[in-house]
DNA sequence: AAGCGGAGCAACCGCACAATG
DNA sequence: TCATTGTGCGGTTGCTCCGCT
């Protein structure tokens, strides 16, 4: 693709990004947004190209992220939603407010594959190892994650096979009868407004006129009420399903989300970029930001989302954060 | 103390898709 | 309709740390 090249020719820098590039990246994200990824090198004065710039922000400098060890719980979602969504990280990490798709997937290969592999389970089927042999293929679990368009017949055969796979794996649940139990309220199985329609959408066809980014957020609303039961029941969990009554326009009240949920000195969260800025930078977890990627309005949105979000820091933390050295 | 190997993690690569001209 | 550009995603690589010998 040339991409070696066009990185030589420009003299990008590659690698591991210093605190002062972090720091000039978030200068600009928190002054201008990022409207363009890849203008915004140039405009934050970077020897990046916009790409490396957007994962940096995403996976790492990104004010809600958490930090830190993964719990039981977080674990045990990934695997029911892996079982179901199969590697499909990003949707993963949608129902994992604060966690980026890298991590997961981090988290994915490196331990609960080995913990799953331990406990005799088939990482990629979810299913017992002595009951793959001679089995049919998993549709679900097979190695790519990506789901092609062309594969995608329609989304009520897909919906059946995913909520099929479920079924069959052991102890994992039934997308129909979560979508069921969410349907007590708005939605139900036959009219399940996210998937009516398979346009270009990609993954599992969603109604575009929703614009929520993918089945992930019907299972946020879905899981909101049985997954994270057993989860901290102040922060996140309890608010998925209000976002999406709240008719996926509402981005957190940033006003009442204030005190919500910060990293606590007792938190074990590992904090490296704030480290360097003297270990204060207290983040406000703002899980919709990351769960709901809305497509409608976004980049305005979004930008002004994290600018807000980021001067919120900034107005709490005043003492820290202009101490930003150079 | 040095070497080795595995684990964990950050970042890069290549591809697919969407948007735009 | 086609080409180009931008963005997002999943797979993979490579570096660092740490425990073991």
């Amino acid at each position: 693709m040339g991409k070696q090249s066009y990185l030589h020719k420009q003299k990008l820098r590659r690698g591991l990004w210093s605190p002062e590039e972090d720091e000039k990246l978030l200068k600009h994200i928190a002054e201008y947004g990022h409207t363009s990824w890849s203008s915004v090198p140039k405009l934050a004065g970077l020897q990046r190209c916009g790409k490396s710039c957007r994962l940096r922000w995403i996976n790492y400098l990104r004010p809600d992220l958490k930090r830190g060890k993964f719990s039981q719980e977080e674990e045990d979602i990934i695997i029911e939603l892996h079982a179901v969504l199969g590697n499909r990280w990003s949707q993963i990490a949608a129902q994992l407010p604060g966690r980026t798709d890298n991590e997961i997937k981090n988290l994915w290969n490196t331990c609960i594959k080995k913990k799953l592999r331990q406990t005799g389970i088939d990482p990629n089927t979810h299913k017992p190892f002595s009951e793959i042999e001679g089995t049919e293929d998993d549709k679900i679990s097979s190695g790519s994650g990506r789901l092609k368009q062309t594969e995608l017949e329609s989304d009520l055969t897909l919906m059946q096979d995913i909520e099929d796979s479920a079924t069959k794996s052991i102890g994992y649940f039934s997308l129909s009868k979560l979508i069921c139990s969410a349907s007590t309220t708005t939605l139900s199985v036959s009219s399940n407004p996210l998937l009516l329609h398979n346009q270009n959408n990609r993954g599992l066809g969603l109604n575009p006129e929703l614009s929520c980014s993918s089945i992930a957020s019907a299972t946020t609303f879905v899981s909101s009420s049985i997954f994270y039961n057993s989860m901290d029941s102040n922060s996140s969990s309890s608010k998925s399903s209000s976002f999406w009554y709240d008719g996926l326009s509402s981005w957190p009240d940033l006003t009442t989300e204030r005190g919500n949920k910060y990293l606590l000195p007792g938190d074990s969260e590992e904090m490296k970029w704030p480290q360097y800025l003297q270990g204060n930078f207290l983040a406000p977890s703002l899980p919709h930001y990351q769960s709901q990627p809305l497509h409608a309005g976004d980049l305005q949105v979004e930008s002004h989302f994290a600018l807000e979000s980021l001067n919120l820091c900034f107005q709490n933390h005043q003492p820290e954060l202009p101490q930003l050295q150079s």
